[in-house]
DNA sequence: TTGACTTAGTTGCGTACGCAACTATTAGTG
DNA sequence: CACTAATAGTTGCGTACGCAACTAAGTCAA
């Protein structure tokens, strides 16, 4: 006598990890976002351009790509909009003339030092309520995670 | 005698939560986002919006907003495509002339019952890479996350 | 050197989305 | 009741994005 309907199989929304972990995303990163879209505009694959140039010094696109896991045409167009703002500088490499060197400008990295202090009063935040063991499990979990996955080339 | 460059302040993006989070999300989604994509032309809003009404059964639209954390103009669209491709129906609410309650066809139900059980394999090999502890550690944090986060309408 | 293949980065086109503004209905208050 | 505020849902407009196609430069081998 089982359930005519257990064509419904046992799949529970709550329990699907994409969806959860969407969801915290979602959440965490919508917040934050305020700060950076009001400040200055920018989207977030931009903050993450300029976070990633901020914190590993001059680099190419390719390489932001591959270290952010974010796609090549998002970035494009990430460094497109922070040259015309001024915050990052292109250069030609001199190893491969397709390629050029971004770094930030001096106001690049000002904005980075601000929104980077921003960032780790936000997480601290975050990894409050959380209670920080709990957080640091979340942190490796959310690694291993990344170092599990395909890896692939991203959205 | 401090560095003199102590403007860049001790951020780390592969420390900073929403960003770990943002990359574990589209690491996870992006590969299965392409069966519900691929199948049957659905957006993740879509996908997530099936989902609960497969899960949980007829309800409104804005419960759906509620229960899933989706902000309503892209439930409207969702439940607009939807219904335009014959997978849910909508039928006026009695209680609230403003209000229409949702629910998914027999054909909504099939496709539910389909994906619904690819999600399952594919949450079981995410969970299997994790191993089955940390895979509940996880999901228990990003639970935690989601209700202590002030949950807003959410993106 | 030349020709086939890969790679760095950009761009055109279509789509999903965020936000603000809107309609219609309901709730609340004197 | 009358009038204001809140709510369910939709839509217009501008933007960020995904994908495929493209250009330009590098690689590799015969």
């Amino acid at each position: 006598m089982a359930n005519m309907n257990d064509v419904t199989n046992d799949f529970d929304l709550e329990q699907f990890l994409p969806y959860l972990l969407n969801q915290a995303a979602e959440a965490t990163s919508h917040s934050f976002e305020k700060e950076y879209r009001d400040r200055y505009g920018f989207t977030r694959t931009q903050w993450r351009v300029l976070a990633n140039l901020g914190k590993f010094g001059a680099m190419t696109a390719r390489d932001i790509c591959a270290i952010g896991h974010i796609e090549k045409t998002k970035v494009s167009r990430a460094v497109a909009a922070l040259e015309t703002t001024g915050m990052l500088h292109r250069s030609p490499s001199e190893r491969d003339r397709r390629a050029e060197v971004l770094s930030l400008t001096e106001k690049g990295l000002g904005v980075f030092a601000e929104l980077g202090s921003m960032a780790v009063s936000f997480d601290r935040q975050l990894r409050d309520m959380l209670g920080s063991d709990q957080a640091g499990q979340l942190q490796a979990l959310l690694r291993r995670l990344m170092a599990l996955s395909p890896s692939s080339s991203q959205s």
